[in-house]
DNA sequence: ATTATATATTTGTACCTACAACAATTGTAA
DNA sequence: TTACAATTGTTGTAGGTACAAATATATAAT
């Protein structure tokens, strides 16, 4: 009956979710994309990443992380230095006024989270997730 | 627990779905966006139509419907003439070539979105479209 | 009639995605 | 070593999203 639904109403809710974060950003003046990228370089505690690896932790995978970077760069958020070892490699670290910024951030965006999940009850928030993985099945 | 998945994870299966239907569409030379757009207008059953109007169908809201119609002229699949009645309004037509190029798309769609559908039980899916119902309330 | 307000569309800009071509570096194999 | 392939990142281009300002027309208020 609603395979149709199913693929439209996805893609609204994604956009939904996206359009709550993005709003919920925009005081602080970062794109959703460069929050992420901002939080990936967190999670790596210090140790200096490669282009590539921030790359493969994106929602969209064929973005240009480059170009994303070069953003944050201007903002003194992240840092670049070529890589000694592997003279390919660029390397980027988050700075403390990346740190800072992204702990300012944390407890609206957290919210925003809480508030948004909470329409549904525990269970039926299992269960979505449950069938999310169903969906994303790849042959 | 998950509600930072939640958000997340509906983000990356509307990519999902984008893609896959994306990737559907390629063969023809139109994207995601320029699809809908005729099939909004066949919608409108020969009925010319408003930008405005078209707009408001859209999944992006605040797309820019002037720069996807104008790409669509270029390959001839709408009409666009002034509205006489109101000076200010542009009425926006499917031509014979739109009409045909979505006939011979549809089944490819239809099948696409079947198979995704088809990961989930008839119960499933019910349940799945239930819940974005519930997440999308607004205040 | 003039002014103000609302409607309908266009244009401009910053940022993004998707994809392809390119350049530099490194690794491997003849 | 030379040639070839793989890796890593950069650049270019077409199409899109989001938002704001501009333009033109229509409607309402004084």
């Amino acid at each position: 009956m609603s395979a149709r639904s199913l693929v439209v109403e996805s893609m609204r809710l994604g956009q939904f979710m996206s359009d709550e974060i993005s709003c919920a950003l925009d005081p602080y003046g970062l794109s959703i994309q460069q929050f992420n990228v901002l939080r990936i370089l967190r999670g790596c505690k210090g140790t200096p990443t490669s282009l590539q690896y921030i790359t493969t932790r994106m929602i969209h995978k064929t973005s240009n992380t480059t170009r994303i970077v070069d953003r944050l760069l201007e903002k003194n958020l992240v840092d670049r230095k070529p890589c000694l070892e592997n003279r390919r490699k660029i390397e980027i670290s988050i700075t403390g006024k990346g740190l800072s910024l992204l702990t300012t951030i944390d407890p609206v965006i957290d919210e925003k989270e809480i508030e948004v999940a909470s329409r549904l009850t525990n269970e039926e928030l299992a269960t979505l997730l449950d069938n999310y993985k169903k969906l994303f099945v790849t042959l």
